[in-house]
Parts: structure tokens; sequence; C-alpha cells
DNA sequence: ATTGTGCGTCTTGCATGCATGAAGAGGACT
DNA sequence: AGTCCTCTTCATGCATGCAAGACGCACAAT
């Protein structure tokens, strides 16, 4: 059954996944023989994946210049985190009608988890389960369409989140907000599992502010707007 | 200032609007060396359009098999629907707050050319400046990111939606909603535009009934799950 | 010292060539 | 007759080649 693969998506998901595991930062120019090179293929498919990320926001491709994975300003990751927070909230909002009892059990176990590891204090490995979290309740929108589109922007961001949990105490605070956003998928009541996910995902009074101090972690070359983007935070060759 | 297109982009834009258009129906094959025939190009540009357009999901690629465009069946497009109507909500709720006084009058504009084109009658027409009143919301929103995915989603219904005016009495039925989010949007009540505008796009009600019994006007091919796309409505060959 | 000009180098954008794998036609066999 | 198999044909996937445009540097002029 496993379809086969050509090269040009083999290419296009492991620089996507370079970016979102922030191997690959904000600014970093992706050479398209150097890549070729490092993939052992001729530049003709990575010329491909770069053109499909380009098509998806993660790299920025500027005629005649070359590829650079895109940065993100302040105001941008403020941007889709609000677009981040309405599709979250659709996925709750769905999953709390029609989430199965299978997947009601399997959320329920994936919090009880997340709960243990929050208690035992490691943000990454906290990190991780709570991804496993969200993409039980965006399968739980039983949306297909609403379930990539929001994991799209999910990885889209996803550079900028890394450290957003090793702020003190908001591990904690994450999983007692999941903890009231189960209950009440649990409890079918969709206009609260919207609301709670939106609060959540939404960042918002302290959380604003935290964030934005603490933002432009990943050296975020503001690139599109200016046309800069190699003045200051100087577009790292790529190895 | 004008910034160089790539032959790429230039088939990109071309074709994707030949798709919103309705001139390149669900399922109809792509074939490479035809377009690059009618584009005057070679293959390479060509297929990195193509890659382009479906990272974004507007056509599929099947390994070794062409490019056909994305056939959506019923499910599908309700599930566009649900994202859609979240994505407005929130261009809605936003623009409530945000829109500048000249934004205002630009709204209060559309929306009285609206009313004038709603009355005079011919929905294709009155389709136009529905689109433009949506794009004013859009741009109120002051939220690029946000802009870009609502229009993004927006195209990929479109060849579903033509029809969808022609219905009796739906274009008087859509601007007196227009009406509604106006007055909330001006009145800045962020709460009443976003619940007033997802009304407006949801399918709701009789509305689903009579949009799904008038869908797959576009032979839609579905293609996706079942492997078939191109059995029943075979991949026509484009010319 | 700074700014403007010209050249050289390099990367990108596109064209072309070739091999692989898929669809279809035709025939043999059940 | 229907089914399976083989062979042919052809489109796709990828490699390579080539020209144009961008960047950097040196040098000259102010």
């Amino acid at each position: 059954m496993a379809l086969p693969e050509t090269r040009s998506e083999q290419l296009a998901r492991a620089l996507e996944d370079d970016i979102c595991a922030g191997r690959a930062l904000p600014g970093m120019r992706l050479d398209e023989q150097v890549l070729a090179q490092r993939f052992g293929t001729s530049r003709t498919p990575v010329r491909e994946a770069l053109k499909m990320l380009a098509a998806q926001g993660f790299v920025e491709i500027r005629p005649r210049q070359g590829a650079v994975v895109v940065g993100l300003d302040v105001r941008q990751v403020l941007e889709l985190f609000e677009i981040m927070a309405v599709l979250e909230g659709l996925c709750a909002r769905l999953a709390a009608r029609r989430m199965t009892p299978a997947e009601r059990a399997d959320l329920m176990a994936v919090h009880a988890e997340c709960q243990r590891l929050a208690a035992a204090g490691d943000p990454d490995v906290y990190y991780a389960m709570n991804t496993r979290f969200h993409e039980v309740i965006y399968a739980g929108s039983h949306n297909r369409q609403l379930e990539e589109e929001t994991r799209r922007v999910r990885n889209r961001l996803s550079p900028y989140r890394r450290n957003q949990l090793h702020q003190l105490g908001r591990v904690a605070k994450s999983v007692q907000e999941h903890d009231d956003v189960v209950r009440a998928l649990l409890e079918g009541d969709p206009d609260r599992a919207e609301s709670l996910m939106r609060r959540h995902i939404g960042i918002q009074g302290d959380g604003l502010s935290d964030f934005v101090s603490n933002m432009s972690t990943p050296q975020a070359v503001s690139n599109p707007p200016p046309a800069l983007a190699g003045t200051l935070g100087r577009p790292t060759i790529v190895q």
C-alpha cells in the first residue's frame, strides 16, 4: 500500500521538519546546491520542495536571490496565534460533539499522562505530550481539512513556541487549562470547550507581555516588509 | 518596485485562477506538456507551479500519474465550510475592534452597493460585489496572515459556491445577513459580529440540505480516499 | 574617507535529455 | 466470453546544461 514518495516530497518533509524542530532557524539561507549535495540529488527536486514550502509559508523565495527560512516578527507571530486560537477552538467544539467513546478514552489517557509529566517537571518532555494532547483533539473534530490546517499553522509557529513552556509556572497553568477543556469535552459542551480552548491558545493578559518579551528568541530576521533581511541578522549560510 | 515574477509563479496564479473561476473543473487532468505548450514554456516551471498548487490543496499530484484538479466530495466541502465560518468569524471579530474610520466608510459603501445589486436581481453581479464585501472585512481585521488564510480557503471552495446564490431568495437573505453584520461591526461589538458572520457563512438548517442537494454540480470526482478518481468521472484531458 | 562605477563570480531560472514506471492494447489461455 | 499476461507507448521524475541577473570586490573619482 505504501504509496511511493518522490524525492521532492521527502525533501519537503525533511526541510519542514528541520524548520519546525528549530534546526533551520528563521533567516537561514537555503542553498539549492548545498541541499542537493546534502541529500544526494540534483537541484531539481530541491527546487520543487522549496516551492512547496514557500507555498505553505515556511520559506520565502525571492526571485534570483534564493530561499530563506521565513522569519516572523512579533506582529506576525501574534497574528498566527489569533488564527491558531480559533482553529483549535473549532477543533474542541467539534470534538465535544463528535468524539467516539474510544477517542474520549484516549483523550483521558493522554491528559493523565500530561498531568504526570507536568508534575515530573521537565518542560521539554511535557511539550511532546502536550502536542499529542492537542493532536487527539484535532482528530476528535472528525474534520480532516481542519486537522491539516490546524497542524500547518501549529508547525509554522513551532519555532516560536519552544521556550514558551520554560516560563515559570507555565506548565502547571497549561495542564490546568487542559483539565478544564477535557471536562467540557467529556460533558459534551461545545460552546464551553471552544471558549476554553481559545483562551488556552490565545495569548492574553500577562501571557502576552511575557511572550512578547521572551520572543525573538530564534534569531528572527524580520524579512518580508523591509527589504533588509541580511543586514542585521545576516542570513547564516546553511551548512 | 514591481518585483519580477518568475514563470512558475505566473503559471501558479493562472492555474489557480482557472480553478477558482471554474474553467478547470475538479477531476480535470493537468498535463505538463500541454500546459507547457499552452504557456509557451518548458515543463520545468509548469511542474513547479503544480507543486505549489498541490501544497495549497488546489491540485493533487499522484506520483507517476500526473496532476488533477482536486475534487472535493460533499463531506470535504462541508469540512471546509466549517473552517471558513470560524475564519470569517474571526475576521469580523477583529474588524469590529480594529477598522479605521476610512475602512468603516468603505464597508458601508460596498454594503450599499450590495443592497443595490441585490435589488437589481442578477446573482452573478451580486456575487462579485459580495466578494468585495467580504474582502473589506478581511482587510479590516488588520491581520495579514488571517487575510491570506481566509482567502485561500475561500478560493478552494469557490468552484462549489458559484451556484449557491442562484437559489431562490438566497441573495436577499445574504444581503440581510450582511446588514446585521455591518451593524454589529459599526457598533464595535466583536462578539456579535463574529457570531453573525459565522452564521452567515455556516450552512445551517435548511441551508445545509439545500446546499448538499444542489452540490456536486462541478463534476466532483471524489478522489483522495478511494483510489478511483478516473473510473467514474474519467479525468477529462485538458485542452 | 566615502561614494560611484565596472568587472568577475556565483546562484538562480529555465530548457532539454534520459530512465523508470504506469496505462492501454493485443493476444493467449482458461 | 472473460481473465490474465505481455508488450508497447507515453508521461512523469530527475539529472544536466546554459544564460541572465544579483552580489561582492576592486578601483577610481570626488
